[in-house]
Order: C-alpha cells, then structure tokens, then sequence
RNA sequence: GCCGAUGUAGCUCAAGGGUAGAGCAGCGGUCUUGUAAACCGCAGGUUGUGGGUUCGAUUCCCACCGUCGGCUCCA
C-alpha cells in the first residue's frame, strides 16, 4: 500500500498526507478554529468518525454543524446521549431506535409507564451530567451474530430483531458512549462535550417500525446545538412560528372557525375568509379558463352503483362518510372524489381523437371520513373543496399534458407567494392495478415532466395510488411540516372500469389515459398554508379589507365618508372606522386586524382633498392627494399575471 | 383509530373539596381626539358532556366528546 494519501478539499486544493492519518488531525493541521468545530469526515462519499484512520486518497471534506450532514450526526449523537440517560434513570426501559429527523432527533423506548414532562425534565438534567462527563463515541465492528447475542442478553428485543435482519457473515458496528452501547451505522461526534446545548420538546407515541399493527412506544423528541444561543434561538423561532399558526390568526383575524356543535373537521368560513376564498376562485378560474380548462358543475351524492363501478366502496370505503337510503331501500354516498361524475360528462357522448385532450375543472366540495386523531385546523379535514380537474387525453399526448399541468401548478403557487416547494414522484405500490407496461409508461411521463421543468424532486418508491403513480407537491406550515397540495395522478383503474373510449384515427375504440390533478390541493388547505405563509399579512390582492380611513376626530366624519366612498367606487375594498374612540385605539385595531393600509384623515387633508397614509408594514407614508392614494393602491391590488 | 397532554366568560388566562376571578372584547355613559390601548360604570360562567365518590364536586375517580403534540393514514 501507497503510505501517501492525497485528499482533495472541496474547494480545490489537493494536500498530502501520510496514509493512517485522522480527521483531527487533518482539520489541526488547517485550522484549530475547524478542529474544533469538526464533527465528522467525508472521504469519496463515505462519512467517516473523525477519529478514524483514512488509507484512501481522493475527496475530502470535513463536516461541521454548518452542514446538513453534519447537522444529523450532531442529533443523532445527542439521541444517543438522551436513551443512555432514559436508562440510567429508568432502567428496565427497552431501546428502539432512534434517528436525526429534520429538526434535531428522537428515540423510541419500550417502558410501561408513560414518560411525563418532568421526566423530561429528569433526563435533561441526565444528560447534562452525561455531557459533563464527555464520554467518548467509540465505534467497534463486530460479526452480526456477535452483536446480535449481546443484544438478546442485554434483553433489548428491538436491537435483536434489527440485527437479526442484517445478512448472516456480514459486519455491523456498533458505538458506545459511556454506558450505552447501540447498534449504528455512524458516524458520531467525537465525544458528549460538543453537544454544549439540548432541549427535549414532547413526547408522543409512535408504532415500532411504523405500523399500527405492531406496539405502541414513546418517542421523545429533542434538539441539540453546538451553541446555547444557537437553541435560544432555535426555541425563539419556535415561538414565533406559533403566532403565525392559521388556527391561532383564524380567530384573531375572524377568518374561520370549525364548530364542535357541527362536527369536526367541518370548516365554518366567515366573511373574512370568505372572501378571500372567493378571490382565490375568481383567479383559479380565470387562469384555468386560459389553460383550455372547462368548468362544470357535478352533484354532492351519488348512487352506491356508481361508487361500487368506480371501485371507491371496495378500495375506498374506510374513507367515507356512511350511506344515505331511500325508503326503496336505494342507498346514496356523499362523494369522497369528484372523479366519477367528470367521467360521467366524458361517457355522455361518443369522443374522436380529435376532442381529446378534454379537461374539466371543478371547485369540487368532498366528504371524506378521516379517523379522529388527523385533523388538523384546515390543514387536514372531512369536508373539503377540491380544485379539482380530470383530464382525458391520447397516449401520445400524455407527455405534453402531465408537463402542461406541473408547470401550471408551479405558476400558480408561485403566484400565491410560494417558492419553497417539496416535488415528490411517487412509484408503483405494492398493491396495484393496470399492467406494469402503463405503469412504467406513466411513470416516465412523468419523469420526463418532473426534468424537462428541471427542479429537484425526491422520489417516493411505491408511494404511488393503487391506481396510479403521481407527482406530489407539498409546501410547508409555520412550523416546518410538509403538507401536499398539488397532486398530479395517472389512473389506470377507473378508464378501465368506467369502460372509457373514443375513436380512435384508425376508427376503433380506444381507450383514453386518464389524469386527476389538484394545482392547490384543496382551499381549506391551502387557504390555511397562504395564512402561514403570509403570517396573516396578505398581500393587497388577497386582503379581506385593503384600507381603513379614520377621522381624527368626528369633526372630519363627512369628509371621511367621501374619501371612503371614491374608494369604493374604485373598486377598492375599504371601510370606514368612526367610532367615538381615540385615534390612536382605531390605529391599533386595524394594525392588528392587519388592514394593508389606513387612510387618517383631519383637518388639513380635509382643506387639500388628501389623507394621510399609513400602511401596515411601514408606517405613517405622510399626506397624498386621493387619487394619487388609489393609484397606488389600485396597482398594488393586481392579481398576479 | 392508537399514545400522551388538555378543556374555566366571546378571547387570553387565574383560582380551587364549601356553587369561581382578572384583562381585553361587549353594553351604558363621560371625553371629541394627529399615527399601536382615554376614563367611569354595567353585564357576562350549570367550570366540555354524562356518571360515580362525598354532607357537599367546578376541583377527586370513570366514561364519552372536542382540542393540542405525535404515530398510522391523507387534499
């Protein structure tokens, strides 16, 4: 072996070194500033423990908490430390396991008892002492079997049936840090002392691998940072994600409420809101209208017939609300989807070639029962309008279509304001309907889609409908959480079903390829992503009230009345606040409604047929002339192209 | 559905085995105001619902319902 190894930096530069040396080492000799901020090492790809020696030349980087990567060793260092305090202090509990997540880490235990906030509390305290101890992270490699029998006689259950799923004859490692030993992939930090700040933040329950037909463990949830300011900030963040929540603004702003004498999950929108949604309508239906959608209108219920043609009692049923019946004994189901009367619009009449690509659009209402424990303000619901639309288009169209459709969907959330979007491509499940050739057709289209637009996706294995694979687009809540708005899926079930066709050039029946897609998901979502987004501070075009005029004193009434008025007419949405109250509570009020702009009005603007502008996010603008104010205004209320 | 937490006035919260209190909002009045809260007064609650324990429950226990944080599932 070459005892010279070369390493290439990221940035370029190519040291050498004697083969054997460490990633402390390495950082040491660039800077004592990165040796102490290292984490970890990435030679070609494979991260290694600091401390491990590096025979192999080629790609180097070293990772910090400025990474990502090295984010996720940091935490699931910090998980580490938190299971060796929950089984110093409770001994007997049972490991599962236990990841870096997006937003620091959790570990999952087996214990009888459920873990309350001041045990939290007791394990915080712990692994302050564990840190304090800066126990070492020590990786050995062992035979599987090895590792598998320490694990059966230490009683851990988990980490036996986790080994026991790793090839016969093949190594596994496992790291120990002060009393903890846990089977690990790494690497680690070096040691607990770098983990100078943590907070456990709940404690929830969650199925042993993810499966509701397996135990129910409790998982603690925490974050760690190199910095205590770093979690001040971190917590403060926190705190200010939650007065953006939509279900907190919802109140504040009267936007909407959900009613427990209604039902759950059953969404009230009050005037505020309303009119909003009513926005957010008028310009999905222009913008469809220009994307050769056509609108129809479909009925809330349908016969049990349709329901069991369309497959959705036998695939479905579980989601849906129970049946209605005649005294005939005819039963009804309020749709869960929209999909089988847009086929039944398409069936009404025979289709050439030459209709196709027809796309029907709806502002579909939707029931759907969801189990107790999902719903979630407007995020998640049991009644919902969809902005749904099916397409039916030639095989040789299905390309052109599927990109039509992604790039409509990611125009129209970026006209909303959105630019940070999670793209999912979802593939065949494991159940699954249509031959594999559709499948793996459909999937390309689209593939082909999801590069020819060129932004980065993710891919989902088997994530796809039974009836289809998919291309998902989620955007995120005040507090980080994904949720899925647009959704773009083939189906191969209900063309079938449904027994769908046109003439085809060569005068047979064909059979059509068949799109279901949401651009926004529904409105009861993706109205309460926009007020998150926004943080209730919607941009001129949405806001419920675009301007509030105050008189500074009832004296300047009639001439507030006037400038209210032309406002109006200039198709402005404005009120009018002259209540015997102090200028400065009214101020108040419509800054904390989050009114876009105010107009005060006095004695001087009242001689120069002005007002005084104040905005929402700026302040007091000075004194304008009226028509320069609803110039301004009135460009700034434009809905987006 | 599952695990845990939780439910007091319209809202935000306090108290607590002897039938509940504040601020804001509301209502009535006074004030007539120059860029984020004028002043005085009044009214407002079977303490989520139903059981149980108790001389007495809003407080303790049980069940149910809702909500919150997760899991599973999903627009």
């Amino acid at each position: 072996m070459n005892n010279e190894i070369i390493l290439k930096l990221p940035d370029g530069t190519e040291l050498s070194f004697a083969a054997g040396i460490t990633g402390a080492e390495i950082a040491a000799s660039i800077g004592a500033g990165l040796a102490r901020a290292a984490l970890a090492v990435v030679v070609n790809g494979k991260k290694l423990d600091i401390s491990a020696p590096i025979f192999e030349g080629g790609d180097f980087r070293i990772l910090t908490f400025d990474d990502d990567e090295g984010k996720h060793i940091f935490w699931h260092s910090t998980s580490h430390i938190m299971a060796e305090a929950v089984l110093r202090l409770f001994p007997g509990t049972k490991v599962a396991i236990g990841p870096a997540i997006e937003q620091g880490f959790y570990y999952d235990f087996d214990r009888a008892e459920p873990f309350t906030a001041g045990d939290l509390e007791a394990i915080e305290t712990e692994m302050a002492r564990i840190v304090k101890e800066d126990a070492v992270f020590q990786r050995c490699e062992l035979p599987r079997d090895e590792a598998l029998s320490r694990f059966e006689a230490a009683g851990e259950i988990y980490k036996v049936e986790l080994a026991g799923e790793i090839p016969l004859g093949e190594t596994v490692s496992l790291y120990t840090s002060g009393t903890f030993t846990d089977l690990c992939r790494g690497p680690h930090v070096p040691s607990a002392s770098i983990i100078k700040a943590f907070k456990l933040l709940s404690v929830a329950g969650a199925y042993w691998r993810g499966s509701e037909k397996n135990k129910m463990l409790q998982r603690i949830y925490g974050i760690s940072f190199p910095k205590k300011s770093q979690l001040d900030d971190f917590l403060e963040k926190l705190e200010q994600a939650k007065a953006r929540d939509h279900r907190k603004l919802g109140k504040e702003l009267d936007l909407f409420s959900i009613n427990d004498d209604i039902g759950p999950g059953l969404v009230l929108w009050h005037p505020n809101g309303a009119i909003i949604r009513e926005i957010i309508e008028t310009y999905w239906r222009r913008r469809h209208r220009e994307e050769g959608y056509l609108p129809v209108y479909t009925p809330l219920v349908g016969r049990s017939k349709l329901w069991e043609t369309s497959g959705h009692l036998g695939f479905y049923n579980d989601n849906m609300f129970p049946s209605m019946s005649f005294e005939e004994g005819e039963q009804y189901f309020v749709r869960p989807m929209n999909c089988p009367f847009h086929i039944a619009i398409y069936k009404n009449k025979l289709r050439s070639y030459r209709d196709l690509p027809i796309r029907y659009c709806e502002l579909g209402a939707d029931y759907r029962y969801e189990r107790s424990g999902v719903l979630h303000g407007l995020l998640r619901v049991r009644g919902f309008t969809m902005d749904d639309a099916h397409i039916f288009c030639r095989p040789d169209q299905m390309i052109d279509e599927v990109v039509g459709v992604y790039e409509f969907s990611l125009n129209i959330l970026r006209s909303f304001g959105f630019k940070d979007f999670g793209i999912y491509l979802s593939t065949r499940p494991e159940h699954f309907v249509g031959d594999e050739d559709r499948w793996a057709n459909a999937t390309e289209a689209l593939v082909a889609a999801l590069q020819k637009v060129g932004l980065p996706f993710k891919t989902d294995v088997g994530g796809g409908a039974f009836y289809g694979p998919k291309i998902d687009i989620k955007v995120r809540d005040a507090l980080g959480r994904e949720w899925q708005t647009t959704t773009v899926q083939f189906d191969f079930n209900e063309p079938e079903r449904f027994g769908l066709n046109y003439i085809g050039e060569n005068g047979e029946k064909t059979q059509p390829y068949m799109v279901h897609r949401a651009l926004l998901g529904s409105l009861e979502r993706f109205f309460a992503c926009l007020v998150e987004h926004y943080a209730g501070n919607f941009p001129m075009w949405l806001a419920p009230l675009q301007a509030k005029v105050i008189p500074v004193s009832e004296k300047f009434q009639a001439y507030a009345e006037i400038v209210h008025k032309r406002l109006l007419k200039a198709g402005l949405r404005s009120e009018i606040d002259n209540r015997p109250e102090t200028m400065g509570y009214r101020i108040r009020e419509a800054e904390t409604a989050k009114v876009p702009y105010m107009l005060i009005v006095g004695e001087r603007e009242e001689a120069s047929g002005s007002a005084s502008l104040r905005s929402h996010s700026d302040g007091d603008l000075g004194s304008m002339p009226i028509e320069k104010i609803i110039d301004r205004l009135n460009s700034e209320s434009q809905p987006p192209a």
